[in-house]
DNA sequence: TGATTATTTAACTAATCAGCTAATTAGTCA
DNA sequence: TGACTAATTAGCTGATTAGTTAAATAATCA
C-alpha cells in the first residue's frame, strides 16, 4: 500500500475538480468533434464568452485542452483523448450503482 | 458524437466532485488495506470523527464505499476497486503534463 | 492611426462545502 | 433502566467558485 504524500493527493483532487463541473464536461464533449473557438463554444453552451473563456483557461492550465490563436479568434482542442477514458469509467460506475440500487438505467443507456 | 443530456453530465460531474477532495482520496487510500471504522479513519487522518463521517456518508451515497455496523462501530470498505483505476489514469495524465511542461516528475514517481 | 471584433481579466453575487463544536441517535453492557 | 461509547446530524464560519457585467487586451483591416 503506497503512502500518498499530501501534495500528490491535492494535485489529483484538483484534476478531478476540473472534471467536476457540467459545463466543462459539456465543452469537452463538444470538442470531440474537433477544435472550436471561444465564441462558438459559448453559443453552443448558452453562456457568455467570458464564462466559457474562464472554463477553457482552467482546463488549459491542467493540460486537458490546448490553445491556439488564429486571427482574432482562439481555438481550443483536446490535448489528448484520455479524458474520455475517465468519463467512460465513471459512467460505468454510475451505471453499476444504479443497477445495484435497482433503479432504472434508462437515463444512461443513451450515454454508454 | 453522442449528445450528453444535462442530467447525465450532472451525475458524472457530481461523481468527479466526490473524488475532488484530498481528505476523501486519503480515506480511499487508507481503505486499500481493508475495512476500517470511522474512529480509526479519523485518527489516521487527523480530523474529527464528525468530519470523516460526513465524507464517508457522501462516498457511500455515491456507491464508492459500503457501510456495515458491527457493535457500536461502523465499518466502511471499498465497494469495488475501480476507483483506483480512475486515480491511476489521473496520475498518468498529471505525470504526462509535468513531462510536457518539463517539470520534475519526482513528486509523482513515488505514486506511479 | 482608428475602428471593429474576439478574448481575457476584474470585480461582484449567490451558492456550495470542508472544517469545527455541540447536540442527537444508536448499540452494548452492567 | 441507566451509563457508556461510537457515529451521525445540525448549525456555524471561512474559503472557493460558477455565473454575471464591464473594462482591458489582442489582432485584423480600412
Amino acid at each position: 500500500m503506497k503512502e500518498m504524500p499530501l501534495e500528490a493527493l491535492e494535485q489529483v483532487a484538483s484534476y478531478f475538480q476540473v472534471l467536476a463541473e457540467p459545463t466543462r464536461l459539456r465543452i469537452l464533449n463538444l470538442l470531440r468533434g474537433g477544435e472550436k473557438n471561444v465564441g462558438d463554444l459559448a453559443l453552443e453552451c448558452g453562456y457568455t464568452a467570458a464564462n466559457i473563456s474562464r472554463h477553457l483557461s482552467l482546463m488549459s492550465k491542467h493540460g486537458l485542452v490546448s490553445r491556439e490563436g488564429r486571427g482574432t479568434s482562439v481555438y481550443y482542442r483536446l490535448t489528448d483523448e484520455s479524458v474520455y477514458a475517465l468519463c467512460d469509467l465513471v459512467c460505468g460506475n454510475i451505471a453499476r450503482r444504479l443497477e445495484r440500487d435497482s433503479v432504472s438505467r434508462a437515463a444512461f443507456q443513451a450515454v454508454l
